[in-house]
DNA sequence: GACTGGCACTCGTTACAGTCGAGTGCCAGC
DNA sequence: GCTGGCACTCGACTGTAACGAGTGCCAGTC
């Protein structure tokens, strides 16, 4: 059965209704508050067979309806029009995000600010480190058998790590290795290095093949394997805006998910996400957040994709709202990362 | 009116049994739990007292005691014995940080142990950097009037910022300026700094004064105004093991405090906190968290203390077992940030 | 054929009364 | 100073009844 038109216009105000009120929609409180032209009796006709497909379903036999993941899902592809942010919005964004410091200070504003603004948890991917490339690679002696190693990237971000030499090293040696990496690496994507790093173990001079391969394998670490992304949070007390009911009684599992880095970078992950994506209850792929949505998108300077970043909250959440923000947010820490 | 031996033994046992069970204790069956030698009816004089000293209350008439803040704070003074980690928990203890690679993966490991081993909401500090001292500065070119600072303390720990310059500076002059501001800084104290680089601008040849100065402006904020310590969290879901009614029915506020880095900071703060600190429910000074108790201590090398960390909980927690977790896991942090 | 008003029905919510039992305070007696 | 006994309190639980929001269905109307 294909839905028509008013059945479509129902669904789109229990969602509504429902996101606003936060409760169960009856028939009559329907047709009271947007004026459907139609009597409750239509409107429960309608319901019925809304509920028959799907969309909708009965806490309790006398109960109003309440949406359900599917019904929000149509809801999202076909009914809800983009809700513009407001100028104060976007202005408030850009300035907001124009004080920044540094990459840290960047990601930071801007996950708070997203949880301001939609009022859920907000998640930031830091600028991947995959997908940028190398700025600067510093040596540091510490001993004359330890160095630290650290690497700047164009997205601003910086890693270092400890070095132990198999032997002691002259600093002289080390200014050498230092012009070395340095001339082999910079501007290469990061991901592009690891024939690169083998290079220059093969073509240094044989004295001095050992130490550059202990570099090379803390370098290789550094720069490819060690892709601990990190993440940024806030807004977790958001959770307990509205009813447990949102999270069928508790909050555990889902602060339980949001302490594991792992499991965010794989809700913010599937890289592809240039395009903002929804997910709607339990379409999640994470078991203990399917009482949630995740509105994401990825983000970066003009058309590259350095990171992800979204909102997870209730399913009965704004979802225009939240896709306008999400989306505004996103291009504007891609323009300010296009700057440095 | 002074307690006599048998009041204190009471109120340990209720505070013992009230930790453990979650529930209002009353008279008979603590007699039944504890050979305390008496029959229920002279337990509950002694309850009587003391209540009336403050020290338990009856949340309804016809309910057992529970302790009060008071309480509490008596019991952790005089009543309870130190309860040594088990042989397991301290092997546990030192495997895990010891495979840590770096600060940032100590840091890491640090509170999700603490977290795990107390089950309550673990904070770490990160090594302080007014407390620590300059390893290295370098400076790298990132366009003509432009540098990024990178500042590397001994605690492993990293700082970058950029550097707006007011006039292009050629290479060969930014080799200058690293060569200059690393022998006039490293080594030093971060906090006996600022003389030195206002010393620099004064020695600094007339040509370069300018250049200098910003660099200047940018390395005090570096070092010390911008103490934006950071901090290390988990175990939020701990907060909803135990009924909501430890929390008076709501995580909101407490989920808020944990979620500025300012508050915390003033948690575990008072930087004197060489010695173990134990805020029992109302002596906390944030409104927020008057319905926890905070355990926290200092660690760092040998005496120097660099940093601090706690655990947070409901008041109703195992003091002595967190104590210990807490002293134990200081220690242990404290010794491998020596060896680095 | 689509919409509407009316009506019987369902069932969660609220209010109230009654019972139960854990726990207390007090007191007389050892 | 401790104890057993006893009356009392009060929250937790149970059962009953009234209420009302919301429904599904049906006969009637445009």
């Amino acid at each position: 059965m294909t839905l028509d038109e008013r059945k479509l216009d129902v669904l789109r105000a229990i969602v509504e209704d429902y996101v606003a009120t936060q409760e169960p929609v009856g028939s009559k409180a329907l047709v009271e508050r947007h004026n459907l032209g139609v009597s409750p009796a239509t409107v429960r006709n309608d319901m019925a067979v809304l509920e028959e497909e799907g969309y909708i379903r009965q806490p309790h036999t006398s109960a109003g309806r309440v949406p359900t993941d599917r019904g929000y899902r149509l809801f999202v592809d076909r009914l809800s029009r983009i809700k513009p942010l407001s100028p104060a919005e976007r202005r408030a964004i850009e300035r907001f995000l124009a004080g920044a410091l540094d990459l840290d200070d960047v990601v930071h504003r801007t996950v708070r600010l997203l949880a301001q603004l939609t009022r859920q948890v907000a998640v930031v991917q830091y600028p991947s480190l995959a997908r940028s490339s190398v700025r600067h690679l510093e040596l540091v002696p510490i001993s004359t058998t330890r160095l630290m190693l650290v690497m700047i990237a164009d997205t601003g971000r910086v890693e270092q790590r400890l070095v132990d030499l198999p032997a002691p090293v002259p600093d002289e040696a080390v200014a050498d290795l230092r012009r070395m990496v340095n001339e082999k690496l910079v501007g290469k994507r990061l991901s592009d290095t690891p024939p690169l790093v083998q290079a220059l173990v093969d073509e240094v001079a044989p004295d001095a093949r050992n130490t550059m391969a202990t570099l090379a394998s803390v370098l290789l670490e550094t720069l490819v394997e060690r892709h601990e992304e990190r993440i940024a949070l806030a807004g977790r007390a958001n959770l307990t805006r509205g009813s447990l009911l949102d999270f069928q009684g508790s909050l555990r599992p889902i602060l339980e998910a949001l302490e594991e880095e792992v499991i965010l970078l794989k809700l913010l992950g599937e890289v592809d996400a240039s395009t903002l994506r929804v997910r709607i209850g339990d379409e999640n792929e994470i078991d203990n957040l399917r009482s949630t949505s995740v509105v994401s998108t990825g983000y970066g300077p003009g058309a590259t994709i350095v990171g992800s970043l979204g909102v997870l909250g209730p399913t009965r959440m704004d979802y225009p709202g939240n896709i306008a923000t999400v989306r505004a947010v996103a291009r504007y820490v891609g323009e300010l990362l296009g700057n440095n």
